[in-house]
DNA sequence: TTCTAAATTTGTAATCATTACAATTTTATA
DNA sequence: TATAAAATTGTAATGATTACAAATTTAGAA
């Protein structure tokens, strides 16, 4: 993966910033929290400021090279993949996996004449490290 | 619906506060926030306090009377429907609509030995209002 | 009924993620 | 090199939520 052209080609000047930024949530597909990018990169880039991650990662998402979502209403998550996919979060570990779906059979009646966009879907539980370790 | 024995058959002590605050949220099934439900319920019981409104609702969450979602990491909604079902948020109008799940085959084969407690679905789109204005 | 302890409600202050904004720095270009 | 535009930064503001302690209400014992 060459970052600099991916972000070049899609309208985005690949500063320094913007690279590392990108580099990181490409390499770091736990569904990092601003948080913990900026705590991360600090050390690399020691200027680095928080309102840059957060600058940085709206242009992306603009741009559609990241998306992002909140789980429980806690602190937005990033992520660098754009191709559909599900999250998984365990209620004991509390980690977060992306799930990918493999077959998607949803019906609404009430829909019929509405137009979806995007469809959203996460699960809870308890994941099999942790059901594992329980007994 | 009789709220105050659908209260206490829940373990919970049936206040006027709470009786207010369930009532609300039975009948406005538009998922409202707690601002929403602090604001109008304000005029009926002139004391009310925003914290009540907040543990109130925890309350609810926790003996199981109440469900509560966010939508793109904004305030709570909350929901006095159990009921496993969807929603749908119009990104026009931005009304939150409930909708059944008639048929929800989804497969993950990376979950075989995960423990699914919670599936949650949401979408985003532009409901049929909107599309209709729209010609 | 009265007294007392527990439960509930309330208001204020604290917390935490995010955004606004202005100043500084960097980059590109004339 | 000079200058304007773009990007980055730091600080302050915002807004939802939680912590917490004081005030009020409720329930049960005497």
């Amino acid at each position: 993966m060459d970052f600099v052209s991916h972000l070049t080609s899609n309208n985005i000047k690949p500063s320094l910033q913007r690279i590392k930024i990108f580099e990181y949530l490409y390499e770091n597909t736990n569904h990092p929290t601003v948080d913990r990018i900026y705590t991360d990169l600090a050390g690399d880039i020691p200027t680095l400021s928080k309102t840059t991650v957060y600058n940085t990662l709206k242009l992306f998402i603009d741009n559609g090279i990241t998306s992002t979502f909140t789980i429980d209403g806690n602190e937005a998550r990033y992520d660098a993949i754009m191709e559909e996919h599900a999250h998984f979060k365990c209620n004991t570990c509390n980690n977060v996996y992306d799930v990918e779906i493999e077959s998607l059979k949803l019906k609404f009646s009430k829909l019929n004449d509405f137009q979806i966009d995007n469809t959203n879907i996460y699960l809870k539980g308890i994941c099999n490290k942790c059901l594992t370790n329980k007994n």
